[in-house]
DNA sequence: ATTTTTGTTAACCATTTGGTTAAACTATAT
DNA sequence: ATATAGTTTAACCAAATGGTTAACAAAAAT
């Protein structure tokens, strides 16, 4: 009956290791063995704790996929003007991604092996992306004559694409143009202020 | 001794039914028999004609590596001015996903969960996809003041990104924003046009 | 025609892997 | 001290999975 009195940090530790494993491997290369070993216990400790892989992955997945889509929610629908909003969404999903770098592979991975399933269970219609008044507030701009005449929709496949891409290709790209860590780490800090400064450059009249 | 006289379609069956299940489960969640099943023949069949699971991957992964990134190569480091070429690459890299819409998910899936391997043995420093003469035919037009001052390296980034990205993102994206298979690819094929418009609008002066 | 090689299969095998069990250990309450 | 509930482990189990074998069928070579 008594829940969680004392963490002795068995539990954290699952979640830890689960989280990168699961991270770096994806569900199917993922070994419960592995993550075991990852946090210095018993496999069967894990099945003490979640009943099964799918559970313990699941509980992976939504936390992570919970922590991220909210922060960008909250931009997407804030009451900022377009510029600023775009500033925002980039230099927080930068930020998130410069902690998180395997993030959006595997959300984007799980995604595409079994799309139905994620979209329904994970986001349950509270958290889900939603970029309609963003994409709107765009098309009032183009309206008012502020920007360029743009489709909404391109100009947030753009955004996206520009700031989430290289941390989807980072082992591709870094490798393929000699960039180490840190190398990497600076060019993402400057995309921060390239992509709105590429972005405005472009739709500003 | 005499190889391939006559093809009744097996080896080729068996490669087709790889390609499929690699392509959409990736290497660790594809199955010998799913492979098998698809290709209408016996799971030992799979390995009289490829001796193992890994040289089945490795051959269907070189094979949709190989017809990918010499295109691409060509493209960079073609003599054609910097905005042909970028109108050029977006054309020819979109018209590629649209008829092969998981390769590019497929192949920084599998970089990612083993970068060395891959980048070494499949491109054999012959057809890795090599953009320096592009970044530095950007440099150039730098210099020359054709163009504003922009880092190469984060025009490369935003071109990439994109143009790959909605391919990568596609489930998540369509689910999300409600569109359907033929919106997706009308949408693709706007942005043949819609990007380098974007990029010239962002950089000429 | 018959031998030999190539292609194909069903049955089988060994290992991996997710998951269970029963026993042991730890702390807390009585 | 002892019972009790919660925690952890070693040993085990069954299913899944990659891979092998031996027999059989089809084709080619003799």
């Amino acid at each position: 009956m008594v829940k969680k009195i004392k963490d002795t940090g068995a539990e954290e530790k699952i979640l830890a290791a689960a989280r990168k494993v699961f991270l770096t491997q994806g569900m199917a290369g993922a070994r419960m063995q592995d993550i075991a070993d990852e946090a210095g216990i018993n496999k069967a400790l894990l099945h003490y704790y979640f009943r099964d892989k799918d559970k313990l992955f699941e509980t992976i997945f939504l936390e992570e996929a919970q922590k991220f889509f909210p922060k960008i929610n909250k931009i997407f629908n804030s009451d900022d003007a377009l510029f600023e909003k775009i500033e925002n969404f980039v230099h927080e999903y930068i930020d998130e991604m410069q902690q998180n770098p395997y993030l959006p592979w595997f959300v984007m991975n799980e995604m595409n092996r079994d799309p139905q399933k994620f979209l329904d269970k994970i986001w349950g219609n509270s958290n889900r992306p939603d970029p309609s008044k963003f994409l709107s507030q765009i098309e009032k701009e183009v309206k008012k004559g502020t920007i360029k005449r743009i489709s909404p929709l391109h100009l947030l496949f753009n955004l996206l694409g520009m700031t989430i891409f290289p941390f989807i290709s980072k082992p591709m790209i870094t490798r393929n143009l000699g960039m180490d860590e840190l190398q990497f780490r600076t060019a993402m800090e400057q995309r921060k202020k390239e992509i709105p400064k590429f972005i405005m450059d472009s739709i500003s009249k």
